[in-house]
DNA sequence: CATAACCGACAGACAGGTCTGTCTGTTTCT
DNA sequence: AGAAACAGACAGACCTGTCTGTCGGTTATG
């Protein structure tokens, strides 16, 4: 166990891959950049890529399900935040939303242009369809708690709002927009929520 | 001016070429579909297709005007159906794209889609922020006719709206979700204009 | 202690296929 | 005859995935 600074080392060959492969795949979507780029940013071999990935296909897959794993936890805690009501932690979720614009180098949402550019049955479109399943039956949970007399129903709106938020986003970043969507939701929510 | 029936007479290769390259590019994605096979599929020669379009994203770029074009024309002819008040009319909008929804072969929005595969600056890129632009002035004008307190604010949530029910829709066709954010419309239009 | 075996990562050539865009020459229709 | 569309070869770049061989560090063994 040497004490040796967390930063002084290199990371590992996967946890680089998988770095620059998030950056990548981000801003030029999957098919706008090739595994030579991807192994001569994270100074990797080819031969290391394919020990940890069978193929590009799977490298997608793993980017998809390690942005997954911590989009949720944003909404998670972006919705913890907003406090104990149900009813308000659907309207703080947006605040997720509303911080991801301002991060620099937004690109829309990641599973929205993974499922654009590929074909239904591949690995990455299927990951995609895991996600937003996820991510809504939470939010109809949310709804479930908060007494709405359509649960679902809400859900589906919310998420849709969210949606429509991210992807709009790509086009342009207006801070005007998670805002909007943010008191849309509020509507939505008052409406669907009895009392 | 022959008496001919319009079937019996092919195409001509432009129109030809617009419409396979409209149907590859919609359900496979720009970058999915390449010239070869668009000219097999329209059984055009490759020579004749750069006669009509000087390059592939010129091509893209004919076909995303062309869809602008047409897809404005369903919204519009699906906000006059629902009446002459400019409330309902938002409303009804959402119409089009529960059609979209039933017609066989939906692949989402080809403009966002289009969007998550080409980079800024690029010709489809343009087309489809221009398409996106002209939408929500459209809707922001009905709003302002309708009344509304933010007319801008509720186009925004409406365009919202529509963007993430087009993109969810990619992944699944669920009637559920064209009536989910038609009753959200609804919500939201009641609820930014006064009596 | 010294040496040998081993392992992960390195660099980069290579094969086989696909992509866009150009070009030559032939056919078909008016 | 002349214009438009035809078929398809071709160049040059790029793609994924495989393969050969080298190198440094750790571990096991004499």
């Amino acid at each position: 166990m040497s004490a040796m600074p967390a930063t002084a080392k290199r990371l590992p060959a996967r946890e680089r891959i998988l770095a620059t492969a998030g950056e990548l795949f981000g801003a030029h979507g999957l098919r706008g950049v090739g595994v030579d780029r991807i192994i001569a940013e994270s100074k990797v071999a080819k031969a290391t890529l394919y020990v940890h990935f069978p193929s590009k296909d799977e490298l997608a897959a793993a980017y998809l399900r390690r942005t997954d794993e911590s989009w949720r936890g944003k909404l998670r805690r972006a919705a913890l935040a907003a406090g104990d009501d149900p009813r308000e932690q659907m309207v703080g979720l947006f605040d997720a939303v509303a911080e991801s614009y301002e991060r620099h180098g937004f690109h829309g949402c990641p599973f929205i242009n993974a499922a654009a550019e590929s074909e239904p049955g591949s690995l990455p479109y299927e990951v995609t369809v895991e996600h937003k399943r996820a991510v809504r039956a939470w939010v109809g949970e949310l709804a479930a708690a908060a007494g709405a007399t359509d649960p679902g129903a809400l859900a589906l709106q919310l998420t849709l709002l969210v949606d429509g938020t991210l992807a709009a986003g790509k086009l342009e970043q207006d801070p005007a927009m998670p805002q909007a969507a943010k008191a849309a939701a509020r509507a939505l929510v008052q409406a669907a929520c009895p009392a």
